[in-house]
RNA sequence: GGGCGAAUAGCUCAGCUGGGAGAGCAUCGGCCUUACAAGCCGAGGGUCACAGGUUCGAGCCCUGUUUCGCCCACCA
């Protein structure tokens, strides 16, 4: 025995309860151990290839990661048992501020700020802090049981994609793609850098409207504009109405003196005005607003900043120079006030602009910044996905895609901030030439000089990401792994970050790679609490998967998170069904404890047997049928990701049909003196939970592992088991037939018993009057098995026979079961349960009656439809006619 | 304002191209029946939001209405 061997668990009993705990640690390391999760390359197979979406390297593993994650093992545990090379790719995402805003709370709690340090220093200080922490959710993903190729986890600032990183910006910037300018961005004065348009969140917020009066310049008048910012009025340039607006024609020569300062703006007229709004005068500050910015560059109007990067009033703003914005605010409407100048203050709810990281208000303001022109690239991504060549599933999405992409600005690519990748661009400080490179360059190449300073910007953490697909597998040098595994076979990730960062891969995929970064996109529903709120700390509903693995077991907590996985927009997560789920896990554990029982002392080479079903018993046949079909629904769900299928196809079968019925079935045949029934029994139990198991191994691995290992034989990982596949040789429609009554005919029976409240062990008589011969040969033959399951003695099966007065009695298809039970029958009770069939039967008669008596319907159905009415009308007239039998012999014992 | 989604059993939700309304939990009744009381056996419970339409036939397709949720753009 070599050492591997010897640290798998030897065989043992089972114990009564699954312990997951022990279990799932145990394996985890094992697999690692034995490199299970490593990619195979192996010509002439098929690939299968998933990126994970890397989580921020300061993330701690919520919810949200926890479904992602396990639909992602889910696929790629299938296809690695389906024999493919299969490779999933892990790995952490920098997270240009969020790291930045975790290092520098660092430092305050010294007492020191990032400036302290200065930039070298700080950056070293967020690596070590990354070496430190930044493992943390990489280790969750572990305790998640995700099969991630470990030996290639990647990190956005690595090497090798920062290599990557460079060779994109540069080659963008010299296809005329990437450009710096002048530009009005979203700035967060906290955070000190400019933020994307989809990095900032608007929350409604109560504000005020302020309404302040402009006088005309030649002191005729004035005219009243509403700004809910009265501060930025410091930088207004000009006052704009709409050029039919007959109010203010007048005003195109005369001009408006600004209050509280000593200058004379212009009126413009702009289409963008709205005439109804307020007073159809719009005060327009190009150089703090989004649309103003847009309306001085239509007229040209000159770009007043007034504040600087901290939101602190700056020189422009004259005697209110030095101020925050916020109290410059209040310093300007008590001085409006005192001038004559407000008009009104009114109680006013909008949308205000927040940073989406640390919930800033952010400014709009003008500065430098380096941007991607995305027209040419998103086009591309738009024609793959016309073309079919990206699918998004589930696809509601394919609208939502289009119009976001035709609407696309161009990407504000640079932060500044430190921790992230440094622009690759240099300008000359003696000829003012800018240089972008990959390698840093030591001189000018046009002038020679070698003073040269480079850009301090770092770029947009989405930038990375966005060449995550392939940077990871080692662009720019042509790579195995990229031949191998680019495109990547299916992305799976949150719908939020469809456009940040789902779009952004596909641009650039196809523009570096010509080739989609995917050809799937799955797009999963964000999880909520049970009620359908937003998971939050302050609301106190979070649902921290940790606690959950804790309480329930992993593979509890993944079935969960399949079950919960149907293609929509929201999931509501109840922890009542991880408990329902842990339940589950520990019936298939308790199966496998009854199986292992039998099964001790076998050959694994008994399931033989079970290849040559014509030769089997009944239920062996019907198992066997029933697990193909299962195997066949699996297989189709997981292909289509239709995961909450996966699961419940897999708890049908277990519990209700392998479980409830098999096992039971077959406890007569293990127990008995027959050795063929028993070999029988114990080849099909041995074979189906084979199949259950591997089956069921992408959602539960742990205890799917465990329990394979201690089944009969030496056996190594079920991970590298091929998957079930279909086999047409255990498609049985006839046993599935035949069990459907026997089925039937033991739960008609039970019925009868509970009703009429017999002991469970006391034992009952029953006769069985069923015409037809075929069934009357089925149940002749099984007589013994029904008796078992129904606790009965006596049972007789007749042709035809009489039903007692004081008899319990159900139909079953058309046999007649009948249990004689003196004085056990509660009279009104069943009078009344025959009374509200015979309503329903009445009205489901009269509904296919009138179908049938339907000419169109008989012309236009197809032929298995109208056959199948027929049927149904002569068995609910079969029932009708038993109806009023009953009615009338239970009648009789009324009085 | 534009777009999207949801409305099905008491609760949480399935129901994929139109052809007899399902699950889990909860509820009620009964059981330690030799894998499992973390279990077993059984029962009750729905005008598929509303109103029209298409169709032989609608939970499903079309139109409108109501309620709720989300996303985008925001009128200063």
């Amino acid at each position: 025995m070599n050492e591997t061997e010897s640290k798998r668990p030897e065989k043992y009993d089972l114990p009564k309860a699954y312990e997951f705990n022990e279990v799932e640690q145990r394996w985890y390391t094992h697999w690692l151990e034995e490199k299970t999760f490593s990619a195979q390359m192996e010509e002439g197979k098929d690939s299968f290839s998933i990126v994970i979406p890397p989580p921020n390297v300061t993330g701690v593993l919520h919810i949200g990661h926890a479904l992602n994650n396990t639909l992602q093992d889910l696929l790629v545990r299938y296809h690695r048992m389906k024999g493919d090379n299969t490779l999933w790719v892990p790995g952490t995402d920098h997270a240009g501020i969020a790291t930045q805003n975790v290092v520098e709370r660092q430092l305050a709690s010294e007492k020191l700020t990032r400036h302290d340090l200065g930039r070298e220093k700080f950056i070293e200080r967020v690596w070590s802090w990354r070496e430190e922490k930044g493992g943390t959710i990489i280790n969750q993903l572990k305790r998640m049981g995700a099969s991630c190729d470990w030996d290639r986890e990647r990190f956005t600032m690595d090497e090798g994609l920062s290599k990557a990183v460079r060779e994109v910006f540069v080659r963008l910037y010299k296809e005329g793609l990437i450009y710096k300018g002048d530009y009005i961005v979203n700035w967060c004065p906290r955070c000190h850098t400019a933020l994307a348009d989809d990095e900032v969140e608007h929350d409604p917020t109560d504000g005020k409207l302020y309404h302040i009066r402009y006088p005309y310049a030649d002191g005729s008048g004035y005219v009243v504009v509403a700004t809910t910012r009265p501060e930025t009025m410091l930088g207004d340039t000009a006052v704009a109405v709409h050029p039919e607006d007959e109010r203010y024609q007048h005003l195109k020569e005369i001009g408006i003196n600004l209050p509280l300062t000593e200058r004379t703006i212009p009126v413009v007229f702009d289409h963008h005005v709205q005439r109804e709004f307020g007073t159809g005068a719009l005060k327009v500050t190009p150089a703090h607003d989004r649309d103003d910015y847009e309306i001085g560059l239509r007229h040209d109007l000159p770009r007043l900043k007034v504040m600087d990067d901290k939101g602190v009033m700056n020189a422009e703003a004259g005697k209110y120079a030095g101020l925050d914005r916020f109290v410059c605010r209040k310093q300007i409407v008590k001085d409006l006030e005192e001038q004559g100048f407000l008009d009104k203050i009114e109680d006013y709810q909008h949308a205000v602009g927040k940073c989406y990281r640390c919930a800033t208000v952010v400014e709009p303001t003008t500065s430098k910044q380096w941007f991607v022109s995305v027209r040419p690239l998103a086009d591309k991504a738009v024609a793959a996905v016309q073309e079919g060549r990206v699918n998004l599933y589930p696809n509601t999405w394919y609208r939502t895609f289009y119009s976001w992409m035709e609407n696309i600005r161009d990407w504000c690519i640079s932060r500044q901030i430190w921790w992230g990748h440094r622009i690759p661009a240099w300008t000359c400080a003696s000829c003012g030439e800018v240089i972008v490179e990959v390698d840093d360059p030591a001189t000018c190449p046009k002038c020679g000089a070698s003073e040269l300073t480079q850009e301090t910007d770092v770029l947009d953490t989405w930038f990375s990401s966005a060449l995550w697909p392939f940077s990871t597998l080692g662009w720019p040098d042509q790579t195995k792994e990229l031949a191998t595994f680019y495109p990547t076979s299916v992305l799976i990730t949150s719908f939020d970050i469809l456009f940040f960062w789902v779009a952004r891969m596909m641009m650039m995929g196809l523009h570096f790679m010509d080739e989609v970064p995917f050809h799937d996109v799955y797009l999963h529903a964000l999880v909520r609490d049970k009620h359908g709120k937003k998971m939050s700390k302050s609301t106190g509903n979070v649902i921290d998967p940790l606690v959950m693995i804790e309480q329930y077991g992993t593979d509890a907590f993944r079935f969960t998170l399949t079950a919960f996985a149907a293609q929509g927009r929201e999931i509501r997560m109840d922890e009542e069904r991880v408990d329902g789920y842990r339940r589950f896990i520990n019936k298939l554990w308790n199966a496998a404890r009854f199986a292992q029982m039998h099964l001790k002392d076998v050959e694994p080479s008994i399931v033989e047997l079970a290849k040559e079903p014509a030769k089997l018993g009944l239920a062996h046949r019907w198992i066997l049928s029933r697990i193909n079909a299962t195997i066949k629904d699996v297989r189709a769900a997981l292909d289509g990701y239709n995961f909450n299928e996966v699961a419940s196809a897999s708890y049908q079968f277990v519990w209700h049909e392998f479980c409830d019925w098999y096992l039971e079935w077959i406890k007569a045949d293990l127990f008995s003196d027959d050795a063929t029934a028993r070999d029988q029994a114990k080849a099909v139990l041995l074979t189906v939970l084979e199949q259950v198991l591997k089956l069921m191994h992408p959602i539960t691995p742990f205890v799917t592992e465990e329990i394979w290992s201690q089944l009969p034989g030496t056996r190594s990982t079920i991970m590298l088991e091929a998957f079930p596949e279909e086999n047409a040789a255990w498609n049985d429609a006839e046993a599935e037939e035949s069990m459907n009554l026997l089925m039937g005919v033991i739960s008609g029976l039970r019925t009868i018993r509970t009703e009429a409240e017999v002991h469970p062990s006391a034992k009952i008589e029953a006769m069985l009057i069923c015409p037809d011969q075929a069934k009357r040969n089925l149940l002749t033959e099984f007589a013994g098995g029904v008796q078992a399951m129904v606790r009965a003695s006596n049972f007789s099966i007749v042709a035809e026979g009489t039903v007692p007065d004081d008899a319990g009695h159900a139909l079953v298809q058309d046999v007649e079961l009948v249990v004689p039970l003196k004085g056990l029958i509660d009279v009104e009770g069943e009078l009344e349960k025959l009374a509200r069939e015979k309503g329903k039967l009445d009205k489901e008669l009269a509904r296919i009656v009138g179908k049938l008596g339907n000419e169109k319907f008989i012309n236009n159905a197809p032929a298995e439809v109208v056959a199948k009415e027929r049927d149904k009308e002569a068995e609910i007239r079969a029932r009708l006619g038993k109806n009023a039998e009953s009615t009338e012999r239970l009648s009789k014992l009324r009085c």
